[in-house]
DNA sequence: TTGTAAGCGTTATCAC
DNA sequence: GTGATAACGCTTACAA
């Protein structure tokens, strides 16, 4: 334990091989066949005696690579990211690259701050995954060159122009149909709906979803009761009201998100109902919580991990596939998927409040 | 909007703007008192037309800072993480640092390797958060002269050495005392107990603050029902039994998180128990699920997003602090503090179970 | 007030 | 097989 004085650099271990600097870093990146193995042994126990390590920076300044990417994320406390988080950073890990994790706080300013910066620090690529896209961060994406992966709940136009852009999509269709055949089969005929923020793109494409999958069951759109919610348990809760408005009110809701349905499932009884068999509720996204609370939720399931490890994927083919077609920007999906828990039940046949 | 078609350097700008590169270089930094206002407008203005945008990797190079920190978590889902990685994230924002997140999976060979990749990658820092910190962390630092913050739940050895290390401690005693004495107030006398892990330093910790407030109080420890959770929600479930299996349970319970309570007052509700006129429960850390669920839970609040402030403060004072005193490692202790809700009430008189 | 030139720690291109 | 030497893009003495 001889702590260097100093860091040592390549010169300092080619100095003490007796070799020169380029010798070094033949070793060094295993361009092992051209060097003696003599001459390697020296430069190897040279490059321990003095406890060596390149920097990272001085190979980025000639490689131009720094094998670092970017996360943007609207909000690490929203229940959704962390397991995203941890897929990036996992596959991350894996293939060498280290993450810069920036929180947005939902400001497309401060995104577009973060990609900027991220940019000059000459990241290798970016994964924005906040909840809302500014044009300006593609832009920003495709003018400098770098690679980026975007979650795009929006479909958005095409993005245009040319760069290395790879989006993936959140296909609600097959969750939420399911969600709305195994309603229908439990006998449920009036539904309501909690959707999220409506500015939200997010929110209005679930919402859309749902209406359209019960109308091709013959469930007139309009009559579903569609209250707007935040995406939060508060939420939820104040939805309450509203869905026991009506004088029949519906037998089945189904919100945007977890929490929402969470909330809505706690107002609930402590109203003194039971769910599912005075209400069956149903979620979206399958958080952690979904599926420890009692009666356990049922939820149309958003596999996050799985979204945080292709986006990574994406990128790091983006980024390593040998200057391919890289025009075709890579699309993917992902497939959300009905989970059935304890919370959905059997319409009731009885009015509510007799 | 033209995209330039490589990406200009400080020489392209001195050329356009018919300077050296070092005039350039002054202009960028705002050294700009030695210079002609005039060819200060060039410089301006040819940067523009160039869209030029300093490498910072070029620039870490020479200057030996990258203006990047590293921060280790044991794992994002765990809802201790979002709100301090916030914290960090934030301050690190204003102070134009940027973040790698590292997630260990509670993995003390692979948070090596992070702080190893960090350290080679030249962070001007690390912040250590991981729940269980390896001696090997702290020699990694000092040995690469590196700074660090530690997240000290753990007291440790002193950390020795020099370096620019820092620590910052949670204490509890505050927190922990309080909740003892409003539950005293209350009029409990028999107390249980649901720790985490008890490998884990932290959780060891909180259950002998807890027991030796309950001495203070003329509460004899070995009466203590202590039950070894697992710091989730289904440990918290599965406690339940434990404690209503004495002749007489006792009538208060503090448990070492927030998960670990809300599984015990689910559990205790399904089992038909009421709280807190049955049972009165205190949990710890107050993560936003405490303030929402009914009864809404009393805990001994964690201020996590201070802590990733704090944190970070600390990492940029021993950063940017001028050479200070360096070896007078700085050390700080961050309060936690009773949040009294709805799941802690008067002790009940009657037995239990009639 | 501004320019020249020498680094910073690597890799890459040629020679030898 | 191995070694000079020139980049990489910027900062920073030191001159002018």
């Amino acid at each position: 334990m001889k702590p260097p004085s100093k860091n040592s650099t390549i010169a300092d271990v080619a100095r003490l091989a007796g070799v020169s600097k380029s010798t070094v870093s033949r070793v060094l990146r295993g361009e092992t066949h051209y060097i003696r193995a003599e001459t390697c042994e020296k430069v190897l126990s040279s490059i321990a005696e003095l406890d060596y390590r390149p920097s990272s920076v001085a190979r980025s300044l000639v490689s131009k690579r720094t094998h670092t990417v970017g996360l943007l994320v609207s909000d690490v406390g929203n229940p959704f990211y962390p397991e995203v988080i941890h897929g990036v950073e996992d596959k991350a890990f894996a293939h060498g690259y280290q993450v810069f994790l920036c929180n947005t706080s939902y400001d497309l300013q401060r995104g577009l701050t973060f990609i900027r910066s991220l940019v000059d620090r000459q990241v290798d690529g970016i994964l924005v995954m906040t909840s809302s896209v500014s044009d300006d961060f593609v832009r920003e994406l495709v003018d400098n060159r770098t690679a980026g992966v975007l979650l795009d709940w929006k479909l958005e136009q095409t993005l245009g122009d040319a760069g290395h852009i790879g989006a993936i999509q959140v296909d609600f269709e097959n969750g939420i149909r399911a969600a709305v055949e195994h309603l229908m089969a439990l006998g449920h005929r009036r539904f309501a709906h909690v959707s999220g923020p409506l500015q939200l793109h997010t929110s209005c494409t679930r919402r859309d979803v749902f209406l359209d999958a019960l109308e091709k069951h013959g469930i007139d759109k309009e009559q579903v009761l569609v209250i707007e919610g935040n995406l939060r348990i508060d939420g939820g809760r104040r939805a309450l009201a509203e869905v026991l408005a009506p004088v029949q009110p519906p037998t089945a809701v189904f919100c945007a998100n977890d929490l929402t349905a969470i909330g809505l499932v706690w107002a609930a009884k402590e109203e003194g109902l039971r769910v599912p068999e005075d209400v069956s509720v149903v979620g979206l996204d399958d958080i952690q919580l979904a599926s420890e609370i009692s009666p356990a939720l049922s939820t149309v399931a958003m596999p996050r991990c799985k979204i945080g490890h292709m986006a990574m994927e994406m990128l790091i083919e983006l980024l390593e596939s040998p200057e391919m077609e890289s025009k075709g920007q890579l699309q993917n999906q992902i497939e959300t998927r009905l989970v059935i828990r304890q919370s959905s039940g059997p319409a009731r046949k009885t009015q509510l409040r007799p």
